[in-house]
DNA sequence: CTGCTTATTTATCTATCACTACAGAAAATC
DNA sequence: GATTTTCTGTAGTGATAGATAAATAAGCAG
């Protein structure tokens, strides 16, 4: 059997390059136009390749959420729950302010209001934030139990705290907010946590 | 000289419907079909009475911000920093999960990702936010005089995590955050401010 | 080289976007 | 009642949205 004519773009950082469009542009304010510019091929190339807009968007943000796994693994390794709560602060500031890439968060920017074209993207957003969430909470329980954080710590409040922050930063970040002023901030958040 | 024919639609509800869709949907993902639908007229009588979709816009975000000016008064006449910093986390609760009014905030919406159409409504929403921030600032620098802030605070760095914090929260909400999830979160926050 | 398969280019498709021309309708003025 | 003025509804405008049909090109198998 023939193997056909080889796909002439890389489809990786064609898709890279899609994730930085939806990143600042969002959803719906990326036009197919635009995104084909960015990733050096024609409609029908992109159709082929990664089926329509919706699913390249997922694509993107698989990437996306791919690239931040090595945090995440070593987030939770953290031996205290201040120890989990800095290190997540921190790394937001730095992913939010990262010069190789647009301010702020591809995953936050599209949780946003929204048209109805764009809403079944947010709804999945939602979901997948939700998890990260529930994995937190879970985290600071064991604190907990573990004792570095008090019995009357509320795990899902300190979860909830610490989601505002970043999602204040990432809004923050798009406003011209650089990695000094966040920094500031982030320090600021963590007198708010509790002693041991 | 004759008068002509009157208005048959109130422009200032027609104008809340409008300010209520673009708070929802964002100026992008708020069509001129949605719009008229939701103020009960045809696009002529919009075009009449409020020029275009961005001065239609404007003017929806000068009767939200209007809304919200007896807070802002209220809110810099607390006698000290932390009744302000108080109040104002406070008050953030009580419009970003208005049971009458859609969630958030129809400023941080209208500031995150959007493609170029949006981006002259965003980049005026972003100065207005500026100006916001520093009078926020100022209130802190006179607290830091009166003595009720420390020398050592930083009422720049202050002024950025009550930002923060408020931004933080109308993404919360969006999520669907409760009214009571807020406040635990206005709360913690609050532990952060520094004492006397 | 001849088939087969898949990618690429060009040129579109339909739907919807923000927006408006036009004609008729509703008031005040004369 | 006739005139003037402004609003209203219908029916569109051109531009752009996301998505594709068709023809051509480029590789592999035989």
């Amino acid at each position: 059997m023939a193997m056909g004519r080889p796909r002439e773009f890389d489809t990786d950082t064609a898709l890279d390059r899609a994730m930085e469009v939806f990143w600042q542009k969002g959803y719906e304010g990326a036009s197919l136009a635009e995104l084909t510019k960015a990733m050096g091929i024609n409609p029908p190339s992109l159709y082929a390749a990664f089926g329509n807009k919706e699913a390249l968007f997922r694509k993107a943000f698989d990437k996306y959420a791919a690239e931040k796994e090595a945090f995440f693994d070593e987030l939770y390794r953290q031996p205290t729950a201040r120890a989990v709560a800095e290190f997540y602060l921190r790394g937001a500031v730095t992913y939010l302010t990262d010069p190789k890439r647009p301010k702020g968060c591809l995953a936050i920017n599209n949780t946003m209001a929204c048209g109805d074209s764009a809403d079944r993207i947010r709804q999945e957003l939602l979901a997948k934030r939700a998890i990260g969430e529930a994995r937190m909470r879970e985290r600071l329980e064991r604190a907990k139990r573990e004792g570095d954080l008090p019995e009357t710590a509320d795990a899902a409040a300190l979860t909830r705290y610490l989601s505002t922050v970043l999602q204040g930063m990432a809004v923050q970040a798009l406003g011209g907010a650089t990695r000094e002023d966040l920094t500031q901030v982030a320090e600021l958040a963590m007198k708010a946590w509790p002693s041991t």
